[in-house]
DNA sequence: TGCCAGGCCGGGT
DNA sequence: ACCCGGCATGGC
């Protein structure tokens, strides 16, 4: 039997109230880890389904290459493979690396001042029509490296907040992100560092065969 | 050692 | 509208 689907609405000050919690016990977070938004784009795309330290692995090949650049890394793109193989899936990888990067060049001139300039609801339909960006790529890329109001929803908070009866875990994907977007002051930085908590919080107490241990610091807490 | 990691796509039902 | 297999490496 599936869980229940929590009708009501979590309120604002529930959302508001985990935040909190979060931000006490565990501190900002100062994401995306990257230095540049460009490079917060490759490494969003990275790691997909991949833990992180591979990505920075990958990540610090191209910096080694001197490719993190878009031209450089599109003009080197059968170098891309080998590049980003700690990654994993990196053939695929390569694949929509590129195209994304084709994207950014041929439309912004690989430049994130102009492609910035868009509303974020057309460039989030412009994201997600490349092969290979879907939405919490998407998200990330708008939210992290393009400073959009943006909440991005992942496999941890999605487990995070169905574990703690809060949402259904088979919700869709932007109706949960809807959730934290109607019921926040929206504001980017409390996006970015929400988002950012609850990844923290999942790599240390919300793995996917290991259920909440008592002394998750948001057991019982609301 | 098997399971997992900050998904996404395409084909099948 | 879901459901599933494929994609791949490295850490524990």
């Amino acid at each position: 039997m599936s869980q229940k689907i929590r009708k009501k609405k979590i309120p604002s000050r529930d959302l508001l109230k985990i935040y909190k919690l979060l931000y006490d016990t565990f501190g900002p977070q100062h994401w995306w880890p990257g230095e540049t938004p460009f490079e917060i784009m490759i490494g969003a795309i990275l790691t997909q389904n991949t833990n992180w330290n591979n990505v920075e692995w990958a990540i610090n090949n191209i910096k080694q290459a001197r490719l993190l650049t878009p031209e450089s890394l599109l003009k080197a793109r059968k170098r891309i493979p080998l590049l980003i193989r700690p990654s994993g899936f990196y053939r695929l990888k390569a694949q929509r690396l590129i195209e994304f990067l084709e994207y950014f060049v041929e439309n912004y001139q690989g430049r994130v001042e102009l492609m910035a300039k868009k509303g974020v609801q057309d460039l989030r339909k412009e994201l997600l029509s490349i092969s290979g960006i879907g939405k919490e790529t998407a998200d990330s890329i708008l939210l992290y490296a393009l400073k959009k109001p943006i909440f991005v929803i992942d496999a941890y908070t999605r487990r995070i907040f169905s574990r703690h009866k809060l949402i259904d875990y088979n919700l869709a994907y932007d109706d949960i992100r809807l959730i934290f977007e109607k019921n926040l002051p929206r504001r980017i930085q409390l996006f970015n560092e929400y988002h950012a908590l609850l990844v923290r919080l999942g790599k240390e107490y919300c793995k996917k065969n290991v259920p909440l241990c008592n002394t998750c610091p948001v057991h019982n807490k609301f």
